[in-house]
DNA sequence: TAGATTGTTAATCGATTAACAATC
DNA sequence: TAGATTGTTAATCGATTAACAATC
C-alpha cells in the first residue's frame, strides 16, 4: 500500500496508447527509444510523453532513451495487465459475440468465464467454448464464481436493473455498452462505450468541416 | 459559409451527452430545464453547460432556462443529425454484423448502404435487408454510390491497405474500429473507437483502486 | 415589478509545452 | 570525456468554475 498521488484521466487515457506502439515497436524488433522519436510517431510532444512516464517514476536513462520491451511491461504493470481479471458478458448478442470472439482480450489477461442472455434460443449455444446461460442463472453463478469485470451489452432499459443486481452481488467493474450513463457506488469501477456518441462525434466533424471548407 | 470559431475537442466530446439527456427529457415529458437542473442530472457543473451551449449561440432565455425540445433540435442540427449520412460497414463479422442492427444509428441518419466482408461464406448474406458484398466490389461500389462514411471493422493488419482505397475512393470519413491509430489526409475525418483501450483504462482503474484501499 | 436564470466576463485551476540542469 | 537524452522545474496555454450584470 505505496502513498499513490492522483492521476489525471488525461494520463490515463493516454497510456494504453503508449502500450500499444510499445508493442508494435517489440513486434518489429526495436529495442530503444528516445521520446523525441516516440514523439513523431505517435504525433504527440516529447515532453508529453516524459511527463506522463514520470507520473509513475523514470523508466528511462539519460543519453540513451527507453528500453522498448521494458517500458512496456512497466506501463502492461500500471495497466494491471500482469494480474487476470476474470470476466462475463451480460447479453450475448452481436455485439456480446463480438467481444467474447476478440482474442486480444485473453491475451491481456481479461479472462471470459460466462456468457448470459435472456434470449431461450441462445441457451446452451457454445461462444469460444463457453456456453451461453440463462440470465435467471446469473446471481447464483456470482455467488459461486469470483468474477472481478461485467461486460454489459443490453439495451438501456435492462441496464438500470441488472446493474443494481450486479453491484449487490459485489462486481468491481462494469464495461458498459449501454446506452445510458451509470451512476454508481464508487467502489465499483465504471467504463462505458458510446458508440452512438462516438458516431455522433464524427458526424459533428464532418459537418464543421463541410461548413469550414464550403460545401456544394 | 459562417465564420466559426474552432470548437474544443472537450466541448464537442460533451454534445453528444447532452443530446441523450435532452432525449431522455423529452421522453419524459419535461418542457423546461434550467442548466441548475440539468447539472444535477449529469453531474456537471451549471456554468459548463452555460459555457458548452454558449459556444454556438444563446438557446436559452433569462428567467427561465432552456426549452427542452427546441434546444435538443438545435443540438442536433450542431451534430449534423438533421441531415442523412450514407454508410457502409468493411467487415461483417460479429462486430460488423453488430453495428448493422443498432436500430438507433438510422433514428439519427445514419443510413445504412452496404456490408463488405472478404469471407466467401458471407457472400449474399442479408443483414438487415442488405446483403453482404465481397470486398472486390467495393472499389466499384464506391464510384457508383455516394457514401459519406464507412465504418472498419476489420483486422488491424488490413486496415492501412483498405483505408488507402477508400480514401482514393473518395471517403469523406472513418469510423474506425480496428486496433490501430489511422494517420490520414486531413481532409477524411477519422473518428477511433479502441475497444482493448478502453478495456485497459477500465483494468487500470480496478488496480489503483485496489492499491487505494488495500488488496487481500 | 420581483425573482429567476441566462449569457458573459473574470478568476482559478490544471494540463501541456518549453527549457535546462542532471546524468548516463 | 563529449554527446545525447532524460527527469524535472518553470512558463504558457487552455479549460473549468465562479461571479454577476443583463434581461426575460
Amino acid at each position: 500500500m505505496v502513498e499513490e498521488k492522483e492521476i489525471s484521466k488525461a494520463v490515463v487515457g493516454r497510456l494504453p496508447r503508449y502500450y500499444r506502439y510499445l508493442g508494435e515497436l517489440t513486434d518489429a524488433g526495436v529495442e530503444r527509444i528516445s521520446s523525441g522519436e516516440l514523439s513523431e510517431k505517435m504525433h504527440v510532444t516529447a515532453s508529453q510523453i516524459r511527463q506522463d512516464l514520470n507520473n509513475f517514476g523514470g523508466f528511462g536513462q539519460q543519453g540513451y532513451g527507453y528500453n522498448v520491451k521494458y517500458l512496456r511491461t512497466e506501463i502492461g504493470k500500471i495497466l494491471g495487465l500482469n494480474q487476470s481479471h476474470n470476466m462475463i458478458i451480460i447479453g450475448a448478442g452481436n455485439l456480446g459475440q463480438a467481444l467474447a470472439k476478440y482474442a486480444s482480450f485473453e491475451k491481456n489477461g481479461f479472462l471470459l468465464k460466462g456468457l448470459f442472455d435472456v434470449d431461450p434460443k441462445l441457451d446452451g449455444m457454445m461462444v469460444r467454448g463457453i456456453p451461453i446461460q440463462m440470465m435467471d442463472k446469473l446471481e447464483e453463478y456470482l455467488q459461486e464464481n469470483e468474477i472481478e469485470i461485467a461486460a454489459l451489452t443490453i439495451p438501456k432499459s435492462k441496464a438500470l436493473e441488472v446493474c443494481d443486481m450486479l453491484v449487490e452481488c459485489g462486481i468491481k467493474a462494469i464495461w458498459n455498452f449501454a446506452h445510458t450513463d451509470l451512476h454508481l457506488p464508487e467502489d465499483v469501477i465504471v467504463e462505458s462505450v458510446h458508440l452512438s456518441d462516438s458516431l455522433m462525434k464524427l458526424s459533428y466533424n464532418i459537418t464543421s468541416y463541410k461548413e469550414e471548407h464550403g460545401e456544394s
